[in-house]
DNA sequence: TCAACTAATCGAAATGTTTAGATGGGTTTT
DNA sequence: AAAACCCATCTAAACATTTCGATTAGTTGA
């Protein structure tokens, strides 16, 4: 993981909010743009904002399922993030 | 460590002068005032209130030596924003 | 096809961040 | 003392982010 994507990674989980919904992801496995909509009690235009931080830093994956979206979890990139860290430490 | 805090060091880190004076510190153990100011490139007032960022997330610690500012990691924040993100991921 | 629904994009206002010049406070050296 | 040095703070500018209302694009169901 190179230090560009570790900024911009860092970048998306400094927001409370997209936070939350990481937070909630870890638990959940899986959820609907309706679900985070209520989670984080924004309106609909500022959650797709804030998903798309997300997605771009590859935090979180999007899949459309019909007219819906489903958000999932990268995991991956979270402790690529993780051990980028810890090196450090 | 509580997600605010969490945020917030992501946050400080979200930024390629301060993540790069992070991962210089990771490699020195210490640095002056002067070392980051080469190291950035930036204005003596900018590196003040980098450091100053850093500094309030707890991920170093500045310590004054006579005239001079030694800057040193906190690897105790660092790991223990690791290991939130590694249980996360 | 048409109406209804879901989410992305646009536009704009409010807020926050980044940056450097100027100033000020404290410390060493002469 | 006085001068030189180092860094913090203030001020103001450029720039980026956050947020919502309005509109648009795409998908489902009647």
């Amino acid at each position: 993981m190179d230090t560009q994507l570790v900024a911009k990674s860092a970048g998306a989980l400094a927001d409370k909010y997209r936070l939350n919904i990481v937070l909630a992801l870890s638990q959940q496995d899986q959820l609907a743009f309706a679900d985070v909509q209520e989670l984080t009690g924004l309106s609909q235009p500022c959650v797709s904002h804030h998903l798309k931080i997300l997605a771009d830093s590859g935090l979180v994956q999007t899949q459309k399922c019909g007219r819906c979206v489903n958000i999932t979890l990268n995991r991956e990139t979270l402790r690529g993030l993780a051990s980028f860290f810890d090196t450090l430490g």
